[in-house]
DNA sequence: GCCAACGTTGGC
DNA sequence: GCCAACGTTGGC
């Protein structure tokens, strides 16, 4: 069992719009980094993820999401009308792939970004890392654990 | 294969 | 809006 961060931008898609799919469960495509679609890949059923709005007045993690089917062939990759289509993808070999994922809860609270790089703990998180810009990255289990906690305390 | 130009991401 | 950090593109 993994861990993960998956990023999205609220404007675009955010918690709200996966609480509102049915049962919860959504896919989550659109990724063209190929580093991030290898993670997509090695996500596997009953993984937890953080879902992390990012590029927002507040970037900071706000609730967990579990995967509910394992990597498959983009669909919007191939949809010429999908902001995400990619004109040279071929379906005989896909290049892009989504998972479905299910909303599990809201954190209590969301843990914000300022706070996340205020962390001794969580030092090595990939997101606090300069520069990064993977919108799927892998937590330890050890990160999990103490962001939950974070989530739990009082906001600062 | 190199690398400059350009586009995108995303925090601030 | 600014800008740093990357990724991609395309000429050579």
């Amino acid at each position: 069992m993994t861990y993960w961060l998956l990023k999205s931008e609220p404007a675009t898609y955010g918690i709200d719009d996966l609480a509102a799919a049915p049962d919860g469960t959504d896919a989550w495509d659109g990724v063209r980094n190929h580093q991030a679609r290898n993670f997509l890949r090695a996500m596997r059923v009953g993984d937890r993820a953080f879902f992390y709005h990012s590029n927002c007045r507040r970037p900071a993690v706000v609730g967990i999401v579990e995967v509910v089917r394992e990597a498959y062939p983009d669909p919007t990759a191939f949809d010429p009308a999908s902001p995400y289509h990619d004109p040279r993808a071929d379906p005989r070999r896909p290049r892009w792939f989504a998972v479905d994922v299910r909303l599990v809860e809201r954190l209590p609270r969301p843990v914000t970004l300022a706070e996340l790089r205020a962390e001794p703990a969580l030092e090595g998180l990939l997101i606090l890392r300069r520069g990064n810009r993977l919108s799927v990255t892998p937590v330890a289990p050890a990160h999990w654990a103490h962001i939950l906690a974070m989530a739990r305390r009082p906001a600062p």
